[in-house]
Parts: structure tokens; C-alpha cells; sequence
DNA sequence: CGCATTTATTTTAAGTATAAAGTATTGCTA
DNA sequence: TAGCAATACTTTATACTTAAAATAAATGCG
């Protein structure tokens, strides 16, 4: 049963319009799945060949930049979305090759303040360049007049997802 | 509009304007992978709570669910965009539990094809009922008039990433 | 036919991810 | 002030992920 567009509510969602409905969520998930996995991998690649780095790595180090006194390391966990335990053998490493330091803290012995090395800052803005560029490079098909727009629509979606996971 | 497709670093005329895109870009890059992240770990975890089933495991069904005569093993890394080593494991816990079979084509040796079992196509179609319910649930919030505009714009970029990464 | 190449798939090594349990340490409170 | 709950972080178990090497079978070509 064909259902004009513009139909006038007669039912406040009838079959056939929420079918619909959920045929354009699921569309428009996967479509997202796809812009993400094929830019993410493209990056991942280059991080890997380029500087044989990876980008939870990178983020992490992105993180410390903004913090010159350093950062709780329980900061982390929450700006990257990623789990606590997931961090503890990426900031080992981070540390071992020299890239940060994790200091304890005196008030609380429980707490450690990760903070960028000289070094980790200037292999940082080495990597951030080149990050920028790939990226420019991936999106320069894209019109630039809509990248706005987009973002704005992003943050709608996350917007309206974060708040159906808040309710229950 | 007015930018340069590909100028490499900077003239100092529109020094601005590049500026201003790369930050636009990489607002967009953020704001992609935050949704995609948000989206995937919250069906992650229902998946999880659930059914005890991970989402890799539920694509490939999803996959041998449009192909009731089975699907060359081969088949799968290419549709779901992962790598063919990645698939190995996960097939074979598939098969492990009869969810799926893998039978060796009697025309090439090399080449396996794997399809969906009875018990199988039953779980998958409870799982993907849920799993439909859940995008339902959390797409809820954004405006179902502006959903196919967004996946429109999401082609594109998909489009136009795939043209950057196609050149070199 | 014999051998190199290509193709399909698996194995391996290194890393990322989560959940859940474990270890200190601190703070609260009865 | 003794004990217990909360907090910060690590460890463990399991699974996904890729790249690259390995295996195995088919194909092509001289």
C-alpha cells in the first residue's frame, strides 16, 4: 500500500511510515559505518607506514598536547571514550619509547599524572601535520560550503543518540 | 568554493581560508568518528547482554542471510571490509556452533563456500529483529524527515573519499 | 609436460578493545 | 578509630583487527 508523502496524519505513525522510517535509520547507520571504517582504515594505514605509530597512540599523545601540566591519567579514558584497561599497556609503551612521562602524585599515591616529554611533543606536531594533510587530502572532493552543515547534522545525530541512551 | 583543489602547503592569499577548511574538516572527521563510536559500542553492548553474540559475527550472518545458496568464503572480507585473515577465526566459531557449514567446492579445491544453517537463519532472524529495534530506539530522537538527507550527504563523502584514495 | 605465477585461505605477530575481577589507597561514618 | 565503601588503576580473559608470511591448489606458458 503506496502511501503518498504528504499524507496527512491520520494515524500518528501508521505500518508502512514506520517501516519506512526504520529502512532510513538503517540506511543512514550503515552509511555512517562506512564514511568512518573507510577513513579510519585509510589513516590507520598511513600512521602505520608512515610512521610505524597507531592511532589510539596518537590520540593519546593529541590528548597531552593541549595539557602542558599534564593530565590525570584518568582523564583519558573519559575525553577518548575508551575503557581504563584498554589504556594501561598504551601508556606503558608511550612511556617506555620516551614519548611521556607517569609521575604518581604526591596528594594521592593512587593517582598518576601523565605529562608530554619534549620529545613526545615534538614527534606530536611531526605526526598532527601529516595527519591534517591526509585528512584535507580525503575530504578535498567534498564541497567545502557543506562541511558545516554536516558537522552541524553530526552533532544532532549524537545529540539525539546520546539522549535515547540517557532515558533508560 | 573559491579553493584550491590541491595547492599544496599555503599562499599566503588564502592562507585563511585553508585554515578555516582544514579546522572544518577535522570538525567533521571528529564528529563522524564520535557518532559511529557512540552507535557501534551501544550496540556492541546490547549484543553482548543480549544474545552473548559480537557484531562481527552477526554481519557475516547478515551477509549468508541474502544468499540462501551459500556464499564463496571469499565472498565475505570484500562485502563487510575487513581482511580475509580476520574472517578465519570468526568463521570458524560460526561453523563450531551451527550457525553456519563451510563445504569445499568439488570444482577448486581452494575454494570453500559457506552458508547459513536452519538453526542459524532462526537466531539470526530473532538477533536482527532486536537489532533493528535498538537503531530504532536510538535514531529515534533525529528528525525521521532528515534522515535521507543525511544519508544523501554520507554518499557523497563516502563518494568523494573513495576518489581521493582511488588517485595515487 | 614442467615450472612459475596467481589465487584462496590460514597462520602468525603485534596491537586494540571490552568486561570483570583484583589491588591499593583514600575517605567516610558509625 | 575500626571497618567499609568508593576511587584509581592494573590484570586477566576473550575477541577483533591488520599486515605479512605461509600453505595449498589451480592456471598459464614455454
Amino acid at each position: 500500500m503506496a502511501v503518498a508523502k504528504e499524507s496527512p496524519p491520520v494515524s500518528p505513525k501508521n505500518g508502512v511510515d514506520q517501516e519506512a522510517e526504520y529502512r532510513a535509520q538503517t540506511r543512514l547507520w550503515l552509511r555512517l559505518l562506512a564514511c568512518t571504517t573507510l577513513i579510519e582504515g585509510e589513516l590507520r594505514r598511513r600512521f602505520r607506514e608512515e610512521f610505524d605509530f597507531t592511532m589510539p597512540r596518537f590520540d593519546v599523545l593529541a590528548q597531552l598536547d593541549r595539557e602542558p601540566s599534564g593530565l590525570v591519567l584518568g582523564e583519558l579514558p573519559k575525553r577518548l571514550m575508551v575503557s581504563a584497561g584498554n589504556l594501561t599497556p598504551i601508556v606503558d609503551r608511550l612511556v617506555e619509547d620516551g614519548y611521556i612521562t607517569r609521575t604518581p602524585s604526591t596528594l594521592d599515591r593512587r593517582v598518576q599524572i601523565v605529562c608530554m616529554t619534549v620529545e613526545g611533543r615534538k614527534t606530536f606536531r611531526r605526526m598532527a601535520k601529516s595527519h591534517g594533510s591526509w585528512l584535507v587530502e580525503l575530504l578535498a572532493g567534498f564541497p567545502a560550503d557543506r562541511l558545516d552543515g554536516l558537522t552541524g547534522e553530526l552533532d544532532e545525530l549524537k545529540g539525539a543518540v546520546r539522549d535515547a541512551m540517557q532515558k533508560p
